[in-house]
DNA sequence: GTCTATACCTGGATAGAC
DNA sequence: GTCTATCCAGGTATAGAC
């Protein structure tokens, strides 16, 4: 099956899986399975569930990396960039209605199971977080630009679990409307506020 | 322990353990351990865990109920009972902080699980829905009722999803602050629109 | 209604052959 | 690197005594 290794194949499916099901709930039968190895040869690659975990946790946050750095490059203003945060949600829209948003079940989960991992799961929505900061920074936003990034995170957040829940596609593009008006709306104020002074 | 029934407090118990670890996390014997009863006499209760699930779910449609009723026998304007609903955030403060919201990791799990008891907990999200859907259309909103109370049921969801995952319990304060001026200014938006015809 | 004992299964994890 | 066989813990569920 293509060019990739076993350890590769392991991790992205788990990383589906554990998306689609949730980590607990996700066996290393399933897993072995799905990648259609034997349940033995699977410890040859992973000694432990959790060792699973923290390879998909690094893979996850290494693809984050990858997609913000795409955004970067292609948004012309900090404006458009925090556009392509705001529409992953139609763009992942199917899998978000089915299986909510990967970043917010994740921690959601490992919190409940009391998880070491946790703080390292937490560690993908930090990214998001500094990555909207900055361009917030970089509209006007000054000391508030944190405060910015995490109430559009928030907001996206919720969107992903009520429309998943509700299994609301029209949901996500109502909130998807009214966030982009909203950061218009924030550009002008941020940029009316700079001028003032 | 009280009068309540062996039964109640099965319940009851299951209701807490679901909230701190998750469903599929908790066993028997940890509501067992808890309640203080052994695992076979578990069973003269509850057939099996969905029997228990089902049971909490109704158990917390229930308390929901009385809540919504509570909050409106004492808010004196539509506007005062949507701000109590805002204020839960402050409110369970420290609960969101350690498990996020009850309803929405409840759904979330559920929906990874592709638990037949999934739309039946989202009756919660329903019951917060429609409450909140008939303060707005007191307020004036008409046929965009239903779209405002969706959009604070996202948004307090979105804020309890990351303050527990941040363990931030700023971050509460700081969104519920800006809800309660976005309800303010709604309801003003919402007057003059009313006005005008 | 409550207990103990136990059956049965699944899941994580190991040993050792190939 | 991959397999089969196996162990052990824990979880659901049942039987039957009290």
């Amino acid at each position: 099956m293509n060019g990739k290794s076993t350890r590769d194949r392991i991790i992205e499916t788990a990383d589906q899986l554990f998306y689609r099901q949730g980590f607990e709930h996700t066996s290393f039968k399933h897993i072995a399975d799905a990648v259609q190895i034997s349940r033995g040869n699977f410890y040859y690659h992973f000694k432990t569930k959790d060792e699973i975990l923290a390879s998909v946790i690094e893979y996850r946050l290494e693809n984050t990396r990858h997609m913000l750095e795409q955004w970067q490059s292609e948004g012309k203003s900090p404006a458009e960039r925090i556009g392509c945060f705001i529409r992953i949600l139609i763009v992942n829209q199917s899998k978000i209605l089915s299986h909510g948003c990967p970043v917010g079940t994740l921690t959601s989960e490992l919190a409940k199971l009391g998880h070491a991992a946790q703080s390292d799961a937490g560690g993908l929505f930090t990214l998001f977080r500094d990555w909207l900061g900055e361009q917030f920074r970089q509209l006007g936003g000054a000391e508030a630009s944190d405060e910015l990034a995490m109430h559009l995170l928030a907001r996206s957040q919720g969107v992903a679990t009520l429309a998943n829940s509700f299994n609301d596609p029209a949901f996500i593009e109502q909130e998807v409307a009214q966030m982009i008006d909203w950061l218009d709306a924030t550009a002008i104020r941020l940029a009316q506020r700079n001028n003032d002074r």
